[in-house]
DNA sequence: GTCTATATCGCGATAGAC
DNA sequence: GTCTATCGCGATATAGAC
């Protein structure tokens, strides 16, 4: 019983650590944020911090993981769950945008600072973050091999297109300025789908 | 005459050290980048850089300051050597990406570092960096009153989605590696207009 | 699991000679 | 316009008591 209360309570450290950490990662990013300053913000002395995490570095490291796994899970259950070609890529855009906009500090921290990790700790988030982007790939791939996607353009670009539309938020949105992440993935997708050009009867 | 070889040889230095800053704060983050290792790069003496900078900050101000005019320039020419609204839009695209990508080390550090400018530096830059934005959202607009973009998106969805997918681009292109900015260019333009979904008769 | 105290280092920037 | 020499600070991280 103890053991559990314990676990509990060590839990919620961890996790503070964890989300305090990303915050401050992308409030001021990861080479100028101090380990001062987070373990100011959790309220314990700095020398507590590294109890919880080996180093800065390692901090990132988890912060990325975290990111990536909730990230992948969210797209690949939501990709699943459609069956027709174009309501997948529907499901991926409006998952990719709610997962990275619902919870800025870890998504904007792996995406904009996962380049401040060296060795080990890179290769494995890039790998992760390979995976995944194979993910965004193959569904549009498989789109276009059903013939909901142009045939007159490489997946490889309609890949990258889509990454460049779902990516840039993270640098720019900003939760309760008018924008939701909903509308946002409407016209991400209304936009991807049928582009910005007028059509015959628009007027 | 002496003068003017000193004039030279002097702007030579300064425009050295504006370029080899942008490389090395691209390649490393404003943050975490050293002006002993950009001294270093240009083969003189630390304390020497700050005759030519009054210090660190001050120069990814005039980095930021530069690559904003140069876009902007760029970007107004283009634009205003068209008069067809779409052929606008696809001189917009093509001039932005030019621009961005054919000089990667100081738009990339314009676009990506200019949030550790403080005070009148940063605003200064976002204001030039606003004016900039507002160019392409009137480019936009004035497409979209003449008919030739679509009624159904609010025009600054519009503006932000085109930005996405301009932007986004800075943080992974690199030369060299297969893409060209003309490909990037055409196929960005073409999905902007015209979307990614298949069209009647595609097959 | 948190604390006090501290080691050790590398940073931006300056002084002043040449 | 570049140099040598150095100041003063704040950073990450560790040792060891409680």
């Amino acid at each position: 019983m103890a053991e559990s209360i314990e676990a509990i309570s060590q839990e919620r450290t961890a996790d503070r650590v964890l989300s305090e950490g990303a915050r401050l990662f992308r409030e001021q990013g990861y080479a100028a944020a101090t380990t001062r300053e987070l373990a100011r913000r959790l309220g314990i002395n700095k020398a507590s911090l590294y109890y919880h995490v080996a180093k800065k570095e390692e901090l990132l490291y988890q912060i990325c993981m975290v990111a990536m796994t909730r990230i992948y899970e969210a797209v690949a259950a939501a990709v699943g769950g459609e069956t027709d070609p174009a309501e997948r890529i529907r499901a991926l855009i409006n998952a990719y945008l709610q997962s990275t906009l619902n919870d800025l500090d870890m998504h904007a921290t792996m995406m904009l600072e996962m380049r401040f990790l060296t060795g080990e700790y890179y290769g494995e988030v890039m790998e992760a973050r390979n995976r995944f982007e194979g993910l965004v790939g193959s569904t549009v791939a498989t789109a276009q091999r059903a013939g909901a996607i142009r045939h007159d353009m490489p997946a490889s670009y309609l890949r990258i297109l889509l990454l460049n539309l779902l990516n840039w938020p993270l640098t720019w949105f900003t939760p309760g300025a008018g924008m939701t992440p909903q509308k946002l993935s409407r016209y991400t997708y209304d936009l991807y789908m049928d582009g910005a050009a007028a059509r015959l009867g628009d007027r």
